[in-house]
DNA sequence: AAGCGTCCCAACCGCAGGTTG
DNA sequence: GCAACCTGCGGTTGGGACGCT
């Protein structure tokens, strides 16, 4: 199909711009506009190809260029974007005036990617990676201790709480969904754990992830959340309920849910971890350096306006939750 | 100061899709 | 319908900048 690139055409200059092509390029375009870019070399005396001058003309002289740093708000606004197109960075650009596609790219794979990826999010379906197993059996290789944790029920502790952070992360303004019935976990199905959750449901007004801030605190002050949070040594189970016995002696203090950021970071995996998510912490259900001091949440014990942290943007039914409020703490910078 | 590793981004490459004759 | 032409997109890379030892 079509032919072969210009660019594999002899003779012509490759490699960075000097300031006489980019005058020589500005000065035909400001005349002639952006027209036909094969032809546009020749007349512009410029020994390069067409290829090329349109990428150095879109990517870098277009007078509508905005330089300079990403804002917050400007971050937020891929992340949202990419979490609904994908790399489609061409579209996302379209909503980013003064930002290319290449440069938009460029800051993704250089700076959020890697966020997503030190957080424990699959960068490309923006959930929480579910590897986690395998990293527990990293840790636990090197911790003969926690080898009697996995061997009891440990993947099914993890996929209950993955199972319900997830349907928290997809709830949508028009309302929670039903957390209990669309929990896939056959753990916890039928539980007096899973029983309680409606109550929980019933406090959506204030949980929804409409208004991400409240995830901060009303998980937390729930007896429901507070036993999914709770340590094993504080966490207390119901003499009715019929828990496996991995449970109860399952760490649920962030263990599970931290590994897969400090699976990333080698041999300081464990306090990586803990740094990066803390189910019993008060930011239970996000990560815990979200209610640090040095965030932008002025009170994080409050419930915060979810009008100031709606996600907004109309178009994003399904975007990730978090990115309002995680990317600008120091730890993920 | 030198060497080394990592980060970052401008630019390149290959491909797909639309247009034209 | 077909092939050549042209544009646009997304993935990848090369090398300069920077930081660390």
């Amino acid at each position: 199909m079509g032919r072969p690139p210009s660019s594999a055409k002899d003779g012509v200059k490759k490699g960075p711009w000097d300031a006489e092509e980019d005058k020589k390029l500005v000065d035909f375009i400001s005349k002639h506009g952006p027209g036909c870019w094969i032809s546009l070399p020749k007349l512009a005396g410029l020994n390069r190809c067409g290829k090329s001058c349109r990428l150095r003309w879109i990517n870098y002289l277009r007078p509508d260029i905005k330089r300079g740093n990403f804002t917050a708000e400007e971050e937020q606004q891929i992340l949202r974007l990419h979490a609904i197109l994908g790399n489609k960075w061409s579209a996302i650009a379209m909503q980013l005036p003064g930002r290319t596609d290449n440069e938009i790219k460029n800051y993704w794979n250089t700076h959020l990617k890697k966020r997503l990826i030190r957080m424990g999010y699959d960068p490309m379906t923006h959930e929480p990676r579910t590897d986690l197993m395998a990293c527990l059996r990293i840790l636990a290789m090197s911790n003969n201790g926690l080898n009697d944790l996995l061997n009891h029920n440990p993947l099914d502790v993890n996929a209950v709480k993955l199972d319900y952070l997830k349907q928290i992360l997809q709830s949508t303004d028009a309302g929670a969904p039903n957390l209990v019935s669309s929990i896939s976990t056959p753990l916890l199905k039928g539980s007096p754990l899973l029983n309680s959750l409606p109550q929980l449901e019933n406090q959506q007004a204030s949980f929804s992830m409409g208004a991400t801030s409240n995830l901060h605190l009303q998980p937390l002050h729930h007896p429901i959340t507070t036993a999914l949070s709770a340590s094993p040594m504080d966490l207390q189970i119901d003499p009715q309920a019929t828990f496996p016995p991995s449970l109860d002696s399952m760490p649920f203090d962030g263990t599970a849910a931290g590994l897969s950021c400090g699976f990333f970071q080698g041999d300081n995996l464990v306090e990586n971890i803990s740094a990066a998510w803390d189910f019993e912490s008060a930011s239970d259900f996000v990560p815990s350096f979200i209610s640090d001091a040095d965030t932008p949440v002025s009170n994080p014990g409050d419930v915060r306006s979810s009008s100031s942290l709606h996600c907004g943007g109309g178009a994003s039914g399904r975007s990730s939750p978090w990115t309002e409020i995680l990317f600008d703490h120091s730890i993920i910078q």
